[in-house]
DNA sequence: TATGAATGAGCTTTCATTCAT
DNA sequence: TATGAATGAAAGCTCATTCAT
């Protein structure tokens, strides 16, 4: 799944891959991208895409595992969330959404990815790929919901699971709704605020 | 765009029809959805499938208009929201939002139908259908958040568009928790309770 | 194949489907030209055309018919040509082809019908309708050509199927040509001399 | 436009497809011609036609140019046309005229292909090859016209185009009133005299 | 390690025509 | 006399994947 065929290419020619697979999956999402397009971008040959990668999705789990990875590098060491009360829990919750928000949107085809992500795991050839994702994503927010609920700031009355889905939901739906505002950088922060506030408003603890 | 040809067939063959095209969809989402294997499960031919439906765009948005009117008919009236305090409003609300949820676990296609939503409105095919069908669904919603401010139930410090966008992310993920849940008929009630009060936090007012 | 069902018709309702036919046959050619469209622009059923033409060439083939004598009419009788000199002959013909042109460019779609023309002969299911138009122009010329010889201004030594096919030939090519040059009413008189002038030393007996 | 990965094929199955694509040409013309029926006659799925061509178009261009430059290459090299006067002009160009029509004769498919031209010229699928090939086939006419100029053979007083289009027309209809004739080889010659003789009266100067 | 030729199943859509009513 | 529902055949084209080299 992971690719040692591909990790052994010079740097520079994993990066024209990746870029031109990242412009074809963020222009059309999975399905409607097409793989002649991407090799035809980066200049390699179909056997060769098919000998580093083992399917399309095989490619696309690859690409946005990277992205991911890029973004939160970018956006330096997650800070530690279980130290102080609640509110200190929701100040630093909300930098770090800032602070992605503001990646995310200097990044627009990686947003365009993520976008994309709800309609690729529609398709049966993409299943196997999805588990890979998840599971570096996930457990990030599972992280930070389990800090939240130790120092008080998430209420414990629902499932993980829950709590999960409804962030994962408000923070896609946010998002979406973000990239179709065009934000300035200005307004940014304090339309962050609010979006935090309800996120907050909906895992906090009841009353 | 209505379909007149369509209506004209004897009810047995409309339903054979939109039965056969909400299982294929439900089953593999718009763009992965086959019409061959629609005309096969239904019996028609293909010649006919184009001469009820104009496209296959044509075909989903009147399936999905059809089952989103059978449930809302099936919901009864929605009650009125915009007579009494924020309590009741919420309570209102609590109380319709479970009946659709029994509604969507007792027809799990639909429910399928409406999860791939986002995955179908990609596609260029989709655009000319997508209005319709958003003109038919979301003025509801809509409507539902304007009686809660008029009552106070819900907060006017956020734009609109936004408040629609986050309760519609809240709701498609709470409805896809929900499913993956298998809830049972006795449970539901108090995961509903829960859920309408993650809604709740998020667009009520602050404190 | 006249159509004797057709010419019952009230004439309103005859023109208002002669008229769509050709602006469908003049937009697309005979083969393009799509049934579907023209029963819509016209107004009527589609068992209706089948009741009145036999078939899609029977259509054309009656739209050209009437509209190559609807030009004719405008023509105004064709002048005599067996009476006096090979100069008059020349004379009289330039005069009658400067008037067609005319009429031919103050109706382009009869003029992109006749274009159309060879276009359309290669559809095997034309090879029926065909006969029936070129019985009805043909004669014409060769009169006009017989005309021709028996005063002396056309040649006898080659056979009068080739002279027929050449003039066709060059009129065809010189309407193309005409048209191309968006002709304006004033230089109109000189081209046409030139190019009966081309015709003329074509047929014309050498020396 | 090339299409380097046909020309990679073995020769002998290179053959097969141009044959198999000129056979289904010359008897449906560019618009009927159905591209099924050339790889089933050819034997080659359809995935590798579209391999080899970019399009139905592309396809045809290929052939026609093959074609065409076969017979130019059956020809042998064109005579200078602008050494001499007119005289000599003209009998070289019949003595050529001669021997393409004859080359035409023995090539029935390509003749018939010519014949469709016009037929495809329509298409509006057609419009990119069809640069390719009149950028082939018209300097050649062109040049030979501008040599009979110089010369003096043929008239200055009438624009280029309009020769161009006149010639070509006029050849057109020869062509298809020669194959209807089914001449035999005997009196070829001075069937073509007449035909020279023809375009020569329409295109030489007026006394 | 890399290539690219080859494939076949699949797609949506159009159309002239037939025929029961 | 008129309708329009129904159809089947056909169309051009795309694509992820395989595999011999």
């Amino acid at each position: 799944m992971a690719g040692p065929r591909f990790l052994k290419l010079p740097p520079p020619q994993q990066q024209a891959i990746l870029r031109a697979a990242l412009e074809e999956f963020a222009a059309h999402g999975f399905h409607d991208a097409s793989l002649n397009r991407v090799i035809e971008t980066a200049g390699i040959s179909k056997g060769s895409m098919y000998y580093y990668f083992d399917s399309k999705a095989d490619l696309y789990s690859h690409v946005a595992l990277t992205e991911l990875g890029g973004l939160m590098a970018r956006l330096g060491p997650v800070p530690p969330l279980d130290e102080g009360d609640a509110e200190t829990f929701w100040s630093v919750v909300e930098d770090f959404y800032l602070r992605a928000m503001r990646a995310l949107i200097a990044s627009p085809q990686l947003a365009a990815l993520l976008r994309g992500w709800s309609s690729a795991s529609k398709s049966p050839a993409f299943q196997p790929a999805q588990g890979a994702i998840e599971q570096e994503s996930t457990p990030w927010i599972e992280l930070a919901l389990a800090a939240g609920q130790k120092v008080g700031a998430v209420r414990s009355d629902v499932p993980p699971t829950l709590l999960l889905s409804v962030v994962f939901g408000m923070g896609e739906a946010m998002d979406l709704w973000l990239m179709s505002q065009e934000p300035d950088d200005e307004s940014l922060p304090a339309t962050i605020h609010s979006l935090i506030g309800m996120i907050r408003g909906a895992v906090a603890p009841p009353n």
